[in-house]
Parts: C-alpha cells; sequence; structure tokens
DNA sequence: ACCTGAACACCGTTCAAGT
DNA sequence: ACCTGAACACCGTTCAAGT
C-alpha cells in the first residue's frame, strides 16, 4: 500500500479515538497502516508536526457556517462549537494544546470572536482580551472534563455548566461593552 | 544513599524546571539521584502516582495564608495565587491537569472560591459553576501560555491580559449574585 | 516518490536477589 | 526498608538501500 500524507492524518485522528494521545504512538500508527515506523517519516517531518496537523484537521472538521446573530449569540454559537469540536475526539482538549505549541491551531476561533466584539464596539484591546477570555474559559473546561473521566458519552448536568459558565463570561463582556458605547 | 519518598517528590520537583514535563523520565531522576531506575518503585506506585503527588506539593508551597476581603478581592487574590503556583514552575498548568486526571489536584482553590461565593448569597449551584468558571479561567489562560513561549520570564502585557479577563469573569459573576441577592 | 532493514539511544515497569 | 541486576516490551528518529 502505497500513501499520502492526508491518509496518514487521517488515520492518526481514527487511532487517537481507539488508544487516546497516551497511545498514540509513530510505531503503533505505522503497524496500523501496514507500514514500517521508518516509512512515516517520508509523510510528516516528525510527530510533534504530525499532532499539529491532526489538530489543524480537527478544527477544519469541526467548522461551520457563519451565522449573522447578535454579537452574544454569535460568541456563544464559536464556543459552543469549539466545545463540540474538542469534545468529539478523544483527549481533543489536549490535542488543540499540543498544537498551540506548535504555533499551528485554535487561531481562527480567536480571530471570529475578536472580529465580532470589535464590529460591536470594543476597541481593538478589549476585542483581543475578550477572545482570548472565552477561549481559554472553553479550553479550560474541556481539557478538565477530559483530563478526568469519560471523555466520549456526555454528561447531562455538564453541559448545563458549561452554559452558565458561558453565561457568566458573556454578561461581564456585556458590561465592558456598554462602558465603552 | 538512602532515600524518603519526599527526597523523591522533591528532587523532582528541581529536575522538572531543568528538563521539563517531556524530558523528566523516571530513568532521567534515577540517574539524578544516584540510583538504578527500579530503586523508585520502592517510594512511587507509578510515574503517573508520583506526577500526581508533585503537583500536589507544588499546590502546597503556593498556598498562601487566607485574608478576609470582599468576595471580589478574595477571589482575584485566590486566582491570582493560582496563576502564580503554575508559572513558577515548568509545565506548571500541564502537571496540574494531569494530577486532575489522576483525582488529586486543584481541590482546595475550588473549594476556597465556591466558599467565598456561598457566603455572598450565591445558591450552591451558582457558588460550585462560579468557581469552576474562574479555574477553568485561569488553568486555560496558563496552559496556553505555558504551551507556547518562554515559560518562565514574565511577559509584562501577559499580566494585563490576565488582569482584564479575570475582571471580565468577575464582573459576569457580579450580576448572578446581584440577581440572587 | 515511497518504502524496507537495521540500527541508535532511549522509555516504564517487574521481579528476584542482596544488605 | 531500600537497593541492585537483569530483563521485557516498548519508544522516536536516522539513514543507507531498494523499487
Amino acid at each position: 500500500m502505497r500513501y499520502r500524507r492526508s491518509d496518514v492524518i487521517g488515520r492518526t485522528i481514527d487511532l487517537l479515538e481507539e488508544v487516546g494521545l497516551e497511545g498514540l504512538s509513530m510505531r503503533r500508527l505505522a503497524g496500523d497502516l501496514g507500514v514500517r515506523p521508518s516509512a512515516l517519516y517520508h509523510h510528516v517531518a516528525s510527530k510533534q508536526e504530525l499532532l499539529g496537523a491532526v489538530a489543524d484537521e480537527v478544527l477544519a472538521r469541526g467548522r461551520r457556517s457563519t451565522e449573522v446573530l447578535g454579537w452574544r449569540d454569535e460568541l456563544r454559537l464559536t464556543c459552543l462549537e469549539l466545545r463540540d469540536t474538542m469534545l468529539r475526539h478523544r483527549d481533543g482538549a489536549a490535542l488543540i494544546a499540543l498544537a498551540r505549541a506548535e504555533g499551528v491551531g485554535g487561531e481562527d476561533p480567536l480571530q471570529r470572536m475578536a472580529s465580532v466584539l470589535a464590529f460591536n464596539g470594543a476597541d481593538p484591546e478589549l476585542a483581543r482580551v475578550g477572545a482570548s477570555t472565552l477561549f481559554h474559559f472553553v479550553f479550560g473546561h474541556v481539557a478538565d472534563r477530559q483530563a478526568r473521566g469519560l471523555s466520549s458519552t456526555e454528561v447531562p448536568d455538564e453541559s448545563a455548566d458549561f452554559a452558565t459558565g458561558l453565561g457568566i463570561v458573556l454578561r461581564g463582556l456585556e458590561s465592558r461593552l456598554a462602558q465603552h458605547a
């Protein structure tokens, strides 16, 4: 069998579901593809670079079409989308953290949220920090959840807690936007 | 040389500073202590358990005396303390995430923040979720920062961004507390 | 272009045996 | 109680060589 880079990335996403980030090794991945470990280095520079590309792909798959709503709903939707994307994959939050170490992941939702804030009366500084604050809340929430119990099954109270927490941050942003208006 | 468990934990904290979480291996730690790798298993059950104990120790060292302030300043101080604790050690946020997977870390600041909220008119639900929201923001902020650039040197703008983000979350909480008052 | 074979310098962990 | 010695089943990565 002969593979392309996208095959390797795709198979890594599937393997991640089976064995998690900790169990994911280049040798295991190679075995899965029916290939020697060294062959992988024809497609990716290193394991780190591969995981960066995997995170990018995961983020791209989670991307939904932009809808035009009030700033509040638009930010809420972006955060829910980001949470869903991370939750959809085993160790999804840790994966995206790894990608950010690589300088490659998560810029897109951050940019979108900053734009929404800027279009709604936030000065550039508040837009940037507000978007970061939302991102950090979402990331922290999912990372903590996945670090602990079952990663895949949905705990219902958990979604309610997320919605409440998100509401708190949005309420704080509303107050700051009002000051600048 | 003969060691006790606390020696192993202490040396691990120092080694973490030198080589980071990625470079920290049981074999490297054993070599550092001048002992065979297998000797470590007399003191700890596994690497995972060791890292949990290390995170606990780090959290305990970062603990400051409780001051009696308004709820806002008390929460702010707890979050700043938590951030400082995580920032003080290389890969501190990731370390604490690992400990939480072990079910062992971070319960203390979470409890304190929930208590402060409960004493100030939050119902038990809001106290719990409010404390989690603050914790997730702090954790997400530091984890993201450490995953990227230089972990030890303080970037000044970074602290300002943290303070602003924290202010946004606290403002949202104030609004929720007012509703319940 | 994509792969194999073989090697290098590592891992965490177990377990019998020593003192 | 704390340690050594030896082993097991792994890692990521490189590099010459094959097709």
